[in-house]
DNA sequence: GAAACCACCTAAACCGGTTAAGGCCCCGGT
DNA sequence: ACCGGGGCCTTAACCGGTTTAGGTGGTTTC
């Protein structure tokens, strides 16, 4: 009993053969006889062989692994909940070819470009995850000039060569706008996304289109980073303002859970006073008071989608793109008809 | 201008050098006149050469990059924003050092360690980070076996091979229970985390601990698995019990976000009827109504020591364990005296 | 019956580094 | 004058696969 795991020589003079017949052999190549592939097979799983992924690495110039490379401030990075069950997601493709995830998490911009430079540069992943598409996103840019595979979550703002995975989430907007229409409010604030974020931006598009199909005023929006804190404030300036809305569309569930603390630090109910709107369908969403209303996308499912458009892109250099089904609107407890307009009647 | 990229031939012979010199200058290595050293590298700059990983692996049998392995179930899996911030603190320390992380999700035991058997096996790592330790755990023989480097997060309960890097959340436990023992409750219930992991049963324990010190009773005690939807469960099964608590110990703060739901659900005002205190110190427990009290600890600097240890661990094969500061408890606005015992007054 | 062809296999180069073994030269010691 | 020992460098083996070129032997083709 060797303490050394066995190599392909071994494999190969344990089955009488040269080592270059056991690599046809193993990778299913043409002109190896049946029963000599067969005995070959045996004799690998019997001597309990593996292939050396660095040797392979070597040889074929390929890692067998993907990137992810995840830009995001301290700030922001715990309270999204998207990232683990989008990675969850890749896994469950992963695993099961054998390959292996890279992750990065980055501070800023230049980090993260150069973090792009040096896997490709290390050969050390195959293609890339390409996660918060950016108006002006310096990355395509970038991976062309290093011929790396990719694939983009969402739909990039410019063409690009590679594959994207979109999700629409401006009917699930739509949706939620329109709920709260049905229910009777007129004035609806949207506490949006970073406008330098696609799908922040196209999120805040949805709702001004929205409103302004229903006639009503769509400036009631303020920005924010996605962040927590920039949720609580602005749902505090949009209650400050002189024609506070009634019903509130936060661009993510953290932001809305925030919003639902200001209100209640205000003494307003939600929903009597204030109707509130997530976006993404978080467990914990079910579970505040009163349980959000939301937008529930399946980033899990986004993940074994992207993974497996990712690999084919590697293998074939020409993935089509995937339309994932449209985030829906989810309605619970934070929700309901505007208060009666006491103020505004007393004021005629 | 040649588009393939430089090899260390190309340096060498650019140098005018045997290319093992080229290796030994780069390297440090003795034995190369300090004129000559000079000049390979300025020449290897001078190209733009970069050591092929996948070549630098296959001889010396290291992969440059680090292991994490995740087991947590879908369900918990989002909920949870220590996972994310732990990981930028590997970063900062491994991106300086031109190593990568491996991530790997899986849902079971049995997903685990094949995981670990296949990172180890394909030597696609060169050591691992331990967390989530459990009680009896299975991971400490497999390792041991493999012969792979670790480093684990925690305490563990048996010795083991490998340096560990602990944080004392006891003290936090303990200091939260003296808290609302000193505002005048008495009985306090503990909405733990899953028993067969290390941190959840320590906690636990401290809390009973404290409680046993303050001549408390110290059974009030639901056990779950860290889920929000546990959380919101165990909340309600202590209050409904014959003698239901004035404060309530929840092991994480999602849990505890979910208990705040529960008891605005219920009318119970917070801190006035019910006090609450949480664990993690997340951003979001500021912002919720009333702001969390809870209990700090720094998963960034965590995933930074963690890091450097298990670097330590690689290099000299004995790396010291390490203690951070331990967790501190955060007085916000969920804690506040018990009502008045009017029920029990009314009662004798 | 020679040429062409095919199926099956071997030998050896190659990927791009690391490293053990050894050669050359110059110096100091005896 | 000879030997020993560094310092500096080259050669070549090695890591463990993949892949190309080529070599059998046997069958088909005209």
């Amino acid at each position: 009993m060797s303490a050394r795991k066995p190599t392909i020589s071994d494999v190969a003079s344990a089955a009488g053969v040269s080592k270059g017949l056991v690599s046809f052999a193993l990778n299913d190549k043409p002109g190896v006889a049946v029963d000599t592939r067969d005995r070959i097979l045996a004799v690998a799983k019997d001597l309990g062989w593996r292939p050396s992924l660095s040797a392979r690495s070597l040889s074929t110039r390929t890692s067998f692994a993907l990137g992810l490379v995840i830009r995001r401030a301290a700030e922001v990075i715990g309270a999204d909940p998207f990232f683990p069950s989008f990675i969850a997601g890749i896994e469950s493709v992963l695993s099961e070819e054998g390959r292996a995830l890279v992750l990065s998490v980055v501070p800023d911009q230049e980090a993260e470009l150069s973090t792009y430079r040096t896997l490709a540069a290390d050969k050390r992943v195959d293609g890339v995850f390409l996660t918060d598409l950016r108006q002006d996103d310096k990355r395509f840019a970038l991976i062309e000039e290093l011929d790396l595979p990719a694939v983009a979550l969402g739909h990039p703002a410019s063409s690009v060569c590679f594959p994207f995975v979109e999700l629409d989430d401006t009917s699930g907007i739509q949706a939620a706008v329109e709920h709260l229409v049905s229910l009777g409010h007129t004035r609806i604030g949207h506490v949006a996304g970073d406008p330098a974020m696609i799908h922040g931006g196209r999120r805040r598009e949805s709702f001004a289109d929205a409103m302004t199909n229903a006639g009503l005023d769509s400036s009631l929006v303020i920005e924010t980073n996605f962040s927590v804190s920039q949720g609580a404030d602005a749902t505090r300036r949009l209650l400050d303002g002189p024609h506070p809305p009634t019903a509130i569309v936060f661009a993510n569930d953290p932001m809305a859970i925030a919003g639902l603390g200001v209100a209640h630090q205000r003494g307003l109910r939600v929903p009597a006073d204030l109707s509130i709107t997530g976006f993404d369908g978080t467990d914990i969403s079910a579970y505040v008071f009163p349980a959000l209303t939301t937008i529930t996308s399946d980033p899990v499912e986004w993940g074994r989608v992207a993974a497996r458009t990712l690999l084919d892109q590697i293998a074939t250099g020409a993935a089509p793109t995937v339309a994932l089904p449209p985030a829906q609107l989810l309605i619970r407890d934070s929700t309901a008809p505007p208060p009666p307009p006491a103020a505004e009647v007393a004021h005629r």
